[in-house]
DNA sequence: ATAGTTATGTTAATTATATCACTATTAACT
DNA sequence: AGTTAATAGTGATATAATTAACATAACTAT
């Protein structure tokens, strides 16, 4: 229960190194070493075994890491050793192509439920999960225990969604909509904004400016 | 030419709090302060300031900054002052949803040209822009002068892709297939990890465990 | 004019993160 | 058994980023 500090740039690479352990475990690769691992995702070796050591000792001295161990050891560690359910709000462009993407799935991330407003949407069904009407989101997440939210509908009505998700008892919510979110601190949020991604670009390619 | 080292999470806060600015100037107010925008886009006033003042004086001392004006300024730093042609490759669920995503339009990325190599999709239209053959991608970006190359490939040929991208002459590339490219480092690169964002979450929520 | 108020721009302090260099451990080989 | 090569783990160091503090400039009102 000792809340040591971990830099959520660590959890960040932790993810990718899981996925890339995947990969390797794929290929049939039983031993690799931080050195491979930086290799294989971009970053140094001493950063590979910094980000480990915050959880424990999971190598061998002198050999390296089991894959598929230290693969397992980072999964449990990102909370992934077992499923979450996930509630999707809004079923537009963005909401159908989240539903539709196998990788959550694969990482245990399964969308349990899809709500949208709109009357000709609720009723149809994306994959084999039918969407439903938003004034359901309650009954419907507390029922299916639900943990986490995504937001996908317009910004000018994100909040109203967030303050809904979270009075369905949600504890985490990734928010799609260029807009900032009033969430209660005990809530995790993260936001995915497509337009500040581009916009980092954008700058760096000029940067000869400054 | 002097190359001062501007931390990357400035340039996404700027991003923010241009887009803030977008809408506090929509509600007709003409005058804001570090304190303001600080209290929208939750940081702090300092930190606001801090981020300006790597480029410049954009404000009046105990008056505040000019909301119109500061919005110009920071576009200008981000490089939003000119539009930018964006080519998307892959036109599946996700190609779909940002193509027509009018969040970028407005910020001056304007898609010019969809890539696919399913030969069903070719020649059909997203919006007014057709679906041309990837073995198109060279000749008509460059006409295009793109600069920007959007990734909605499968991980499998998104290596491949960015090495036909880069080939075509574009100088950054925002990648959404969950694999680590290789590119030269005059290319900008950046990744949209969508899983990863979900494990950050999960991590989070269960991170009473350490 | 001048005092008082406000909010910026900037320097200093603090905190956080990443890198480095070293130590300890293991396996393989002679 | 002893030697060498390899590589994890770790404490010290360096770098980066954030926060706090403050001196400066502009506006207001008397
Ligand atoms: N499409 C993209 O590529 C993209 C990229 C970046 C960000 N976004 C953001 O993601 C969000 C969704 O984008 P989109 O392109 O899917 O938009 P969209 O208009 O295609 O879909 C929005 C959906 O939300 C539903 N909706 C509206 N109000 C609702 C409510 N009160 N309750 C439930 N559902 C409601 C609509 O019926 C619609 O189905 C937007 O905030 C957008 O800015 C989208
Ligand atoms: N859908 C999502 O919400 C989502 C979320 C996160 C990440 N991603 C990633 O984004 C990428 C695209 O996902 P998607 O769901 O749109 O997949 P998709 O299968 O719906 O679309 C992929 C498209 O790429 C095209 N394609 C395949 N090979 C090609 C090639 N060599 N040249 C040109 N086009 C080619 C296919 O014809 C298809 O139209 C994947 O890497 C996926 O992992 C998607």
């Amino acid at each position: 229960m000792k809340t040591l500090k971990i830099p959520e740039a660590t959890i960040i690479r932790l993810s990718v190194y899981s996925r890339h352990l995947t990969d390797v475990d794929r290929k049939g690769i039983i031993t690799t070493s931080s050195g491979d691992i930086a290799e294989g995702v971009g970053v140094s070796p001493a950063q590979v075994r910094k980000d480990l050591a915050y959880f424990g000792e999971f190598g061998t001295r002198g050999v390296g890491y089991n894959v598929k161990d230290l693969r397992q050891h980072i999964l449990r560690i990102l909370g992934l050793s077992v499923d979450w359910s996930v509630a999707l709000v809004g079923a537009g462009h963005l909401g159908l192509a989240l539903s539709s993407y196998k990788g959550f799935r694969e990482r245990g991330f399964i969308i349990t439920s899809i709500f949208d407003s709109d009357p000709d949407k609720i009723g149809t069904k994306i994959g084999d999960v039918e969407i439903l009407p938003i004034d359901q989101i309650e009954e419907v997440t507390r029922q299916n225990q639900t943990q986490i939210g995504i937001i996908a509908v317009p910004s000018s009505v994100a909040q109203e969604i967030a303050d809904k998700l979270i009075k369905a008892g949600v504890q985490a919510i990734l928010n799609f909509a260029p807009v900032v979110l009033n969430v209660p601190p005990e809530i995790e949020l993260r936001n995915v904004d497509l337009a500040v991604n581009l916009e980092v670009l954008t700058f760096n390619v000029g940067a000869q400016r400054f």
